[in-house]
DNA sequence: ATGTTTGTTAATTAAAAGTTAAACAAAATG
DNA sequence: CATTTTGTTTAACTTTTAATTAACAAACAT
């Protein structure tokens, strides 16, 4: 009933650190920096405190630190230098490790903490792109290596909504400069990949278009009530899961004689299942490699 | 990069489809139900198709079918047979693995059509509470034996969660029947699960009474903000993760000094970090072992 | 009742992952 | 330069999980 991950394994320890299974094992030999429980066959296992003392040790380790020299420190010296070091070095070189910390603990304060010190230094578009996106691909990782939890996955993904979110009614508050076209961000049936739509709605909204987020789930029909009451829209999505690769094409017709049918609007995609498409005829439609080329076309 | 579960162990499929995976691999040596590939050494890897072909021979084996004449049934014929059995039967008996046929595909009309479907016979407090707690629960399972990817999950409960914001919706269009206290829901810092306060705030508003629904990580100092506005504020919460057993005590002093100081206000709580506190002293403190035995003293 | 169907069990082998210990070699130290 | 530190490699062994085959027994059909 209790879904939360709050034991480990040396290879979760491993993809969750970086630190080698075989490493953390003679360091354990050693300097005895753990004392993981055992299983009944005598397979070790780790509780959430020796995780978060790896992730501690580890950084110090990555920062020149000799692991003799951690091996003899309390916890507290511990905990003190790995301070210190955040506060010394550039935001930028230890954010991804701190989202992850803050992950793991469910510790809402670090990751507004780290995103705020990240957001004096540079643009959100440059910590979406730099940081959150390897964030992600990271942990798809640690999904397949059972090293998180649901749990984990929704409470940053939720928390960097939150973030694009308050970010995108902020500039909704002032007008929009341009008043030439209309952006009309969707995700096809089936499409639960918002997160990436949700930054390019940022992206948009940032360059002083006007644009209409619709979100997840429209279907094709529901689009072309928009056409009457704008002059030039541009439909942005980004097809991940669906329509796969078999129905991409049929969609795509579909969607060319329901919604593009009319002057001035065309429609603008990114994601997976649209990578293979190169060449398509019609010019109304296009296809982005990535939402970096989309945003350079805006 | 692309993070959507498609190739399935045996253990998978097992798990899935609740049939042994030994007897997968004895219906496939002697009716050849599957042909899966196999890794380099020898191991079974089953495609999306497989598996959704065996939740299907599954469906008929469930339903007394016998296995060597599912054997010899095209695939046209068991799709046909599956959906008449489905139409015969209540919808009810197959809600469950129909809702994880829904998941496994990101089949979103199946959601909606098995939830209407149910919706015809039988209350949402009875759906939800039999239907969708027990799918809650197996995900869990899904998720530990990594039969599932994050996304699957997210799909399932992100539409579960619609359904009760629009049934919400339609409730708070009437007059509230009574007015004398307001219920107050809110998740405490760093709590995510809101799927079960979010169905308590249907069955409050189901009763008639006015609700102001907060969400997730409401520190305590903005809760006191309601307490001047309304009379008699019930506030209910769901501890999950947080606060966990070492600091739930010292939140609910906390709680009652700054919230619950005054005239009539109380709390009622549920969830896995309260489990362990029998009898707590003050009255206008209320714990509850599950969402049920709350929703009886409405 | 006789033979067939069918799921389970047991035995054996193989693969994958974890554990320990010893040897090794690069890097740092004095 | 000799010594210590430290991560990696190798080898032997255990545990867990998967694969194959054969045997078994209950249920079913004729």
């Amino acid at each position: 009933m209790n879904r939360v991950k709050t034991s480990f394994s040396i290879k979760n320890l491993e993809h969750l650190s970086g630190i080698k299974a075989h490493t953390i094992r003679i360091w354990e030999k050693r300097y005895n920096l753990f004392e993981p429980e055992r299983t009944l066959t005598n397979i070790r296992l780790y509780n959430l405190d020796s995780l978060q003392k790896l992730l501690n040790v580890s950084m110090l380790y990555k920062n020149g630190f000799k692991i003799s020299k951690i091996a003899k420190m309390e916890a507290s010296e511990i905990t003190n230098k790995v301070h210190s070091i955040t506060l010394q070095k550039s935001p930028y070189d230890w954010s991804l490790g701190l989202f992850k910390l803050s992950m793991i603990n469910f510790d809402q304060r670090l990751f507004t903490n780290t995103f705020d010190e990240l957001m004096e230094k540079m643009s959100f578009g440059e910590i979406f792109q730099s940081i959150f996106t390897p964030l992600m691909i990271e942990l798809g990782v640690l999904w397949q290596t059972n090293s998180i939890s649901p749990s984990h996955e929704h409470f940053i993904t939720s928390l960097i909504k939150q973030k694009i979110h308050s970010l995108c009614e902020k500039l909704q508050g002032s007008q929009p400069t341009h008043s030439d076209k209309t952006y009309v961000l969707y995700l096809p049936d089936n499409e639960i990949h918002e997160l990436g739509l949700l930054y390019l709605n940022y992206e948009i909204l940032n360059r002083g278009y006007k644009t209409i987020f619709l979100g997840q789930s429209v279907p094709t029909t529901s689009l072309s009530n928009f056409l009457e009451k704008y002059d030039k829209m541009v439909f942005v999505s980004c097809f991940t899961i669906e329509p796969n690769s078999d129905s991409v094409e049929d969609y795509l017709i579909d969607f060319e004689q329901e919604v593009l049918a009319g002057e001035g609007s065309e429609l603008w995609i990114t994601g997976y299942q649209v990578q293979h498409i190169t060449n398509h005829k019609n010019p109304k439609i296009r296809i982005f490699k990535s939402s970096v080329d989309l945003i350079k076309e805006l």
